[in-house]
DNA sequence: GAGCTTGGCTACTGGGCATTAGCCATCTCA
DNA sequence: TGAGATGGCTAATGCCCAGTAGCCAAGCTC
């Protein structure tokens, strides 16, 4: 699945360039190719080999773009944990009331973990195959991002909205459902994105023991 | 981290052997290393080598023992799923209200997340190591035990106990959030397994909206 | 106590792989 | 138009690793 074929490469030597703009998106298409195999396969199970021919150029061609297979690697796993991060403050900053602030923090974490599922499951399956200072650099963005919903339950609880019995374990219940949907979702399937960033938005609410908000009584206590 | 040391061996040819009851035990300590060593480092960088130095040997001695790395793996893999299926239908048969069957499944979900993380760590991130027919076995039982979830859920929806809007995202809810466990989990922190179970039953009870079961209410509804 | 079994060991085989070295065709732009 | 930049290529380097071959010491059994 992976080596290239001994000898006889059937490719000429300097195949007529299809496009000349090509040039500028070469390098985010050998990082899309490597984020592919990574899912697929594995890190490690991933040769360069693999990566270049995703895109029709030899292994060793890709140096003349990235400077390393980890680089890939670390990039991938470093802007998915930006991007979680980012996208919930942004969820936070849109509400006041502490059960919307949930409520939009789970449907920015599942609409991640559903539209970038496979960022999302090469982040949370290879930690172990980062270099440092990489690792150190993810599992902190990752404490950070843990703590950003930790600390919203316990202000919800502390307000008399949730009802929890520890806040750290509805936080992880919440998160780790999030992930796990990068495992199994794929578009066209049961599931749009946005059915299913709501029907989770309420599971968390649920799992928190919201109080309804405003007149619609929480589903589970009407 | 991982190779042998190049020339220089320390270890005399013939140490005296320490005991000799140890045969017995051998291929299950091999076993336990590979397991540990695999939850820690990835199948795929854990050398044999590894594993022999775990338990002081070299690793071509390691073939007295086992048939390959990939038995190690596939032993391990299917292990678990046979335990798990087997503890959910030993928590089902245990009760008859589909409330307490749900309770009972999921903490016997999260009690083998908990006591046996590395195996469950292991089962869930090296699904893609495994060569068939192995892997098939495996997905094979990961699908009858999700099924078992699933259905569980929809009996009591049907009953009119539960309250969901999708059975299918209900069960991957739940399996997720003990699957999280695996990751986080360690003996001596802030829970015994005992306190996670019971506090993980009441949260899957919650997601599937269960309605107060005899006189005790739920906490979220009194 | 001799031969078989067990379970170590070292050396080797056959292969894979990231990365580097160095060649060269095309393109760009002065 | 020609020199440098760009981005391919093959070959080579250096290393790692699963698994095999074959040796050998200790224990067991008859």
């Amino acid at each position: 699945m992976s080596s290239a074929q001994g000898g006889a490469y059937e490719r000429p030597h300097r195949p007529a360039r299809p496009e000349a703009a090509l040039a500028a998106n070469r390098r985010s298409a050998i990082r899309q190719a490597a984020l592919r195999l990574f899912a697929a396969q594995g890190y490690r199970s991933t040769t360069m080999a693999d990566i270049g021919a995703a895109i029709g150029i030899r292994g060793p061609s890709l140096y003349k773009h990235v400077a390393s297979k980890h680089e890939l690697l670390a990039e991938i796993m470093i802007g998915t944990m930006e991007q979680l991060i980012a996208g919930n403050i942004a969820a936070v900053a849109g509400a006041d009331d502490v059960r919307e602030q949930l409520r939009r923090s789970v449907e920015a974490h599942i609409r991640y973990h559903a539209r970038h599922r496979l960022e999302a499951f090469v982040g949370n399956r290879e930690i172990g195959s980062l270099e440092q200072p990489a690792q150190d650099r993810v599992l902190g963005r990752r404490s950070d991002y843990e703590r950003r919903f930790r600390e919203l339950i316990e202000r919800g609880a502390a307000e008399g909205a949730f009802r929890v019995q520890s806040a750290r374990i509805a936080s992880y219940s919440i998160l780790d459902m999030g992930i796990g949907v990068s495992s199994w979702f794929h578009e066209g399937g049961e599931f749009t994105v946005d059915q299913l960033a709501y029907q989770y938005g309420d599971i968390a609410l649920r799992v928190v023991g919201a109080r309804p908000l405003g007149g619609s009584p929480d589903p589970l206590c009407e």
